[in-house]
DNA sequence: CCATCACTTTGGATCGGTCAAATCGAGGGA
DNA sequence: TCCCTCGATTTGACCGATCCAAAGTGATGG
């Protein structure tokens, strides 16, 4: 009556009933292969791949506790436009732990009494081997609660309280607001300003801190080219106005894509071109920025996740020679577009509106 | 000498023998609170609080084949700014999912025979439950095989090559693009244009429909207002400024944020003022949006997610009156912002700069 | 000819739950 | 009084893998 679908999902047992030999032995051909004669090994491999045995997780993690999972909080609201580079992060991050055999899992959680309170559920129920955070500070509760646990963890972000933390990948945004910089002073500008967020946040002190470092090594004066700002393209927009009308600044190093957008704005609005007269570049390489034509610094996500996974892996099973915990460090790239090439083709621009 | 964290893992065992009873009767607390009597029932739930119990979802899917788990595909690239859309459902579906007990799993893969691969992968190794879909057309090999393996699935978007799918949900494209050239009919705007793809594709000519309702319910022409662009602003700024200069265009309806920023970017290059003089509405709401003030169609995402989640659920274990495979279509939501307000704020503008 | 040893292979217990069937005491009808 | 039913609880097997200890198999050497 019922097909079904054909056949019963094989196990270690019916693999080793069709190849006349003990659960024990197929295990070991998938596990210890070294233990097994060759013969048998060849015999063994051939009913597996044939039948397509794969082994059940739940079953090993019974015995080994582990589940093969790593779990991590997807926000519920990302501000601006950077949240893709978490999208792309996220992505990069599953690539690489399929390549160590492992998933990442999904949970949601508000505040960081919930964040906890999903972290027990996963670890007490799914028995989620490790954690990859986001944008955490080191001395709140989640972080301590994971660290009481002994659980592994790797941060994607500084933690900026506390310069000791370990078990970190973050990118160097002084190094893409130095290259964005001397990219725009090998364009020929020499007043350049940034357009950054207000003193005090790590992530925009860092970023600030590279366009200072290329100034200062290009000899180039920054007095009075320095704004702190929200990250809102409007604001932006106003400020860098009075920065290329009133200061004669010809180029803008911008903290990130959003206040990019604002600059852009402004040089349209003074009737300037863009990437011909005025160079922008943006931070983060958001999709927008790619749509159009903003030079951006790109975040390098793929190595970052990998860095990530990497730092679970050697906490899982510390191998000779693994640095359990040593923070990582990753150089962005710089994408040039048409908003900061003076050859370039020409640019038209979008208006930022007024919020209501 | 090593502290360790204290206390073990608490299990059934271990509660059973505080609260003085079966394993089998903590199982009923938790699985059947009807079988147990008052009394035991609050004294194991004691128990339970007190040491925190929570079963091992691995042990119970030893039995149950239920992982909890329901897969689902992480995009490699995400083409354009509404590549947002499906980072927000994938919020919301992970929030959806915990409301019943179940987590997301993530998983990448190159190609349909690539993700049929790792379907396999899911099923046969983590047991995962079911899957969600998106962009799937319903007769790629994908969905041949999550059938024949009898998998609950639910996508998000109609598979539009096979009108008699089921089991999807989707949002009513053409009820939002309706929505948005009402609102600018409202606004007193009669030559209304339309920016979207080429017609052939069922996302864009379901959203080309709805400005096609309206305008002929409000009587007004749409002869020569109807553009196929490919999704980019910079193709986008040269079509509307064609549509603005030369047919007496006043406002524009877009298939997507992409295609509106560049619309903004033609209103800007004639020094029209966006909102004011000529009106423009997105599709999809992506941060871009809201951050340059542009009105747009926002979808219904949390909605959306917990149709699907219902969705399975449904197929999961069918209760009376489930219907399993139903397909919902969602009503989105028209954001108003400056873009497409005459009484509102001005509004200013970033350029779309050609591509190199 | 048998003890020794390395190499393979096997058997049985075990992880933490659920399922199906058995047990047990109390209440109700004949 | 006896038997039956019924609610509450327990018992024992089982899911599919791994771990540990022990047993089988030659080949080797005394």
């Amino acid at each position: 009556m019922d097909p079904d679908d054909g056949v019963e999902r094989p196990t270690l047992a019916s693999v080793a009933a069709l190849a006349q030999v003990s659960k024990q032995t197929v295990s070991n051909v998938l596990n210890a292969p070294h233990l097994v004669s060759g013969a048998t090994l060849d015999r063994v491999r051939a009913v597996i791949d044939e039948v397509g045995y794969r082994p059940l997780r739940a079953a090993q993690q019974m015995r080994s506790h582990r589940s093969q999972l790593i779990g991590i909080r997807i926000d519920p609201v990302r501000e601006g436009l950077g949240g893709i580079v978490l999208d792309q992060f996220l992505h990069a991050l599953t690539r690489s732990a399929e390549e160590s055999g492992h998933r990442m899992v999904l949970f949601t959680a508000d505040g960081a009494e919930g964040e906890v309170a999903a972290y027990d559920e996963l670890v007490a129920g799914f028995a989620v081997d490790a954690f990859v955070l986001t944008g955490t500070s080191h001395g709140d509760p989640r972080t301590a609660w994971l660290r009481r646990r002994r659980l592994p963890v790797a941060s994607f972000g500084r933690p900026w309280d506390d310069p000791t933390g370990r078990s970190w990948v973050d990118t160097d945004g002084a190094a893409g607001t130095r290259a964005a910089t001397e990219h725009l002073v090998a364009q020929g500008h020499t007043r350049i300003a940034f357009l950054g967020w207000p003193v005090g946040s790590g992530t925009g002190d860092d970023r600030r801190s590279g366009w200072l470092g290329a100034m200062a090594s290009a000899g180039l004066p920054v007095a009075g080219l320095d704004a702190g700002l929200p990250d809102d393209p409007a604001v932006a927009q106003a400020a860098a106005l009075g920065l290329l009308a009133a200061r004669g600044v010809t180029a803008l190093v911008c903290a990130s894509d959003s206040l990019a957008l604002g600059a852009l704005g402004a040089v349209q609005e003074l009737g300037r071109r863009p990437g011909a007269d005025v160079g922008v570049v943006g931070f983060d390489d958001s999709p927008v920025a790619a749509a159009i034509g903003l030079s951006s610094v790109a975040q390098p996500v793929a190595a970052a996740a990998a860095a990530c996974i990497d730092l679970l892996r050697a906490q899982l099973d510390p191998g000779p020679g693994d640095d359990v915990d040593e923070p990582v460090l990753l150089a962005p790239r710089l994408v040039v577009r048409a908003s900061s090439e003076r050859g370039g083709p020409q640019a038209v621009v979008p208006p930022v509106l007024p919020a209501p």
